[in-house]
DNA sequence: CTATAAAAGGATAACCATGTCCTATTGACG
DNA sequence: CGTCAATAGGACATGGTTATCCTTTTATAG
């Protein structure tokens, strides 16, 4: 994986969050979480550091909850992996040679460059908004599976009838 | 980074191994992090995990040391991220959607898709004696750079005089 | 004003990665 | 056979990440 643990749920919660609200409305943390394994008091924190950087708003006290900051088309993974890791370090040689960067590079660090810099275009244009949808998609898509597999769990029955 | 400090030093520990042994020579801890930043007695342990692994073979005693178990050019960076990590989980929705993978996936596994496959790519087909070779070349860079650096320190000196 | 409901924040625990040191084991050499 | 030199392996320290729980703060509704 290339996000940690942390990133993954402020990724994932921040995506929840855009999906399952419309037009700038607010979501509390225990709604945002149920039906998803994301960990409420763990999510919290994350959330926490995501408000004092300025992607989310939060409000406190009945009604309260949090919004994201901005639309969701203008959030994107770098602004999130910032957010949690601080700035992105990709620029070191993926081998670990000593000092090695775009000004004194090794054989090694020219080739990873290509790889890299797709990486960096990812993280620089994927956008909440893509995840939400994302999301969707993919919850419509485990239905239709169920949905079949339920089939024929019923004709598995039936045939031993 | 894309690797965790205990696989770049695998990494750079094969490398250097690879550099400064020729023909299946075997080498000493002590002699191979003479002149490198690599911590010995980490390196140590992690050689000994690359052993049970069998990319590495070692004698102890008198006369000792570690060898290649392979040809450089037969070990794989993929190899070496294995024998340290486990099997490589770069598979895994790169936006942690639970279930992505790609008989199930979402819009967002597709889009990392080529980037993931770029990055095995590489690490299948990355070798230690590439990066034995990077490692020379490196050095003979830095070599330089430091040469010139002296030459200017050396005229700075000359100037003030 | 009070009760309630929400996030904010502090304290703490468990775990893992990293790092260091000491002893055990093994093999070569005299 | 005994000594020395190397890796193997155990024990432990440290720090960061992940996780949980409890208290505090803040806002709303009645």
């Amino acid at each position: 994986m290339i996000f940690t643990t942390t990133t993954e749920y402020a990724i994932r919660g921040l995506a929840e969050l855009a999906g399952r609200t419309t037009d700038g409305r607010s979501m509390m943390l225990d709604d945002l979480v149920a039906g998803t394994t994301l960990p409420r008091d763990f999510l919290a924190k994350v959330f926490q550091r995501l408000v004092k950087a300025g992607l989310l708003k939060s409000a406190k006290g009945r009604g309260g909850g949090f919004t994201l900051a901005r639309p969701a088309h203008e959030i994107t993974l770098k602004d999130i992996v910032e957010s949690i890791d601080g700035p992105i370090h990709l620029d070191r040689c993926a081998v670990g040679l000593d000092k090695c960067n775009d000004h004194q590079p090794c054989p090694q660090h020219d080739l990873y460059k290509p790889i890299r810099q797709r990486l960096k275009d990812y993280l620089a244009t994927t956008t909440v908004a893509d995840l939400a949808s994302s999301l969707k998609t993919k919850q419509a898509w485990m239905k239709i599976v169920e949905t079949r597999q339920e089939e024929k769990d019923n004709q598995m029955v039936a045939g031993r009838q």
